[in-house]
DNA sequence: CGGCGATTTGATAATGGTCAAGTGCCGTGG
DNA sequence: CCACGGCACTTGACCATTATCAAATCGCCG
């Protein structure tokens, strides 16, 4: 046993605290927004070219991946509802990443003037912007670790751990327990291996009793110690 | 042969000049911030506990890592003159990292009071900055991408690739030449393999003509082709 | 029921890790 | 100036984790 990410999954919960301090006139402002809803498909491109809008994940679940000229993925962060991203082409052109949907998903687009707009009229929510982009930083930086010092076992169980503790922040797991719409294949991009050694990995965390997984694809996912 | 950087280092290049777009006015805002310089020595601390200032690396090189509990650890970024860092401390009082000197160092510090009277006071420089953050998203990205789903081969040479850029971009290499202030074991935490193995892999760049080495510890780093 | 993608499993190969023992470089002190 | 010591680098032998290839089996959705 190697999991050390438990603290990591305690810094993830209070980054998420610190960035919802935000009034209800703030949000207010935001929910004011104008959002472009759109329903999107599983496994589309989110995001292409040169975009000109920043979007929120309403419903459903995504993925930002980069691929090598050989055809190699590599996923590089998930996204679960409320969300917010690609605040990036906000202030850079080049797009270095693919986002794209998992299942189906609700997406609300807002121009890029309206998120300009809206940081100009309150500071503290370009500050909050800021902090999830922060925050984000700290998560890939927290990936680099994963893949580059973890072994499968342990690199495995640190994603399980960062998706419940995200799930729960968003309100979306109860008793340890939430859905992991994620084939093995994309945690086999996530983590770095192949899918034949995610599923032994799984096999093994599930032999040791440290999740249950029920399902295909769509799959019910549980933490079996918090 | 498995190098994939090119465009990566090209992407990195013209970030770098978007990032320069700052007026004489406002360098000379920055020139004039308050700043306690300190020489600190080889393989030392930046900064520790929470911090409550910005630092710029004036000379010499500097790390971003991760440590692990077993003691392991991960380089997640290098640091060269001009690069300004932590300024995630501004909006973040959670400290995931360390970041030190590699060889000695002139760092210098700004009160955090200071950066943010300079951000209230010129929205580009903020901007300027928040663009700086993203492009050190991207490159972590990279770097997820580049431990997760590269050979050693490969992504031995994709950190020397960067390495030369980022020095160009400082102006610090001529002719695809300069300094490389890491040891082998540096580029082991950086790249995730163990120090026989960066050793082995240099030697393979080496003997296949795409590197020159010269010297110990203190290397002079050259690509035998841009 | 049929079909397709996802998961599971087995056998084998290869990349990279571990352990151990040098070699070389360079600064320090006599 | 030279010997010493420490750290970085180099190399060899062997091992382990993980990849690769191939072939089931399962589960879900017409």
């Amino acid at each position: 046993m190697n999991i050390t990410s438990g603290s990591d999954a305690a810094t993830i919960i209070r980054d998420f605290e610190t960035i919802f301090k935000i009034s209800e006139d703030e949000k207010a402002a935001i929910n004011n927004l104008p959002m472009q809803l759109s329903d999107i498909r599983a496994d589309q491109d989110i995001v292409r070219g040169r975009p000109s809008r920043c979007f929120a994940v309403l419903e459903g679940f995504a993925s930002t991946s980069k691929v090598m000229v050989e055809g190699k993925r590599q996923i590089v962060a998930f996204h679960v509802p409320g969300d917010v991203r690609d605040v990036q082409s906000l202030h850079l052109d080049v797009l270095d990443i693919t986002m794209s949907t998992l299942p189906p998903c609700k997406i609300g687009f807002v121009q890029h003037e309206a998120m300009r707009a809206l940081c100009a009229g309150s500071p503290r929510i370009a500050d909050a912007l800021w902090r999830d982009t922060l925050i984000s930083s700290a998560i890939f930086r927290e990936w680099v670790m994963n893949v580059g010092r973890r072994d499968a076992y342990a690199r495995m169980a640190h994603i399980l751990c960062e998706w419940i503790v995200r799930m729960k922040a968003a309100g979306l797991a109860k008793d340890h327990a939430c859905e992991l719409p994620i084939t093995q294949s994309e945690l086999a991009d996530a983590t770095g291996m192949t899918t034949v050694h995610v599923n032994r990995t799984l096999m093994d965390l599930r032999k040791d009793g440290l999740i249950e997984l029920k399902g295909s694809k769509r799959r019910l996912f549980r933490a079996t110690s918090p």
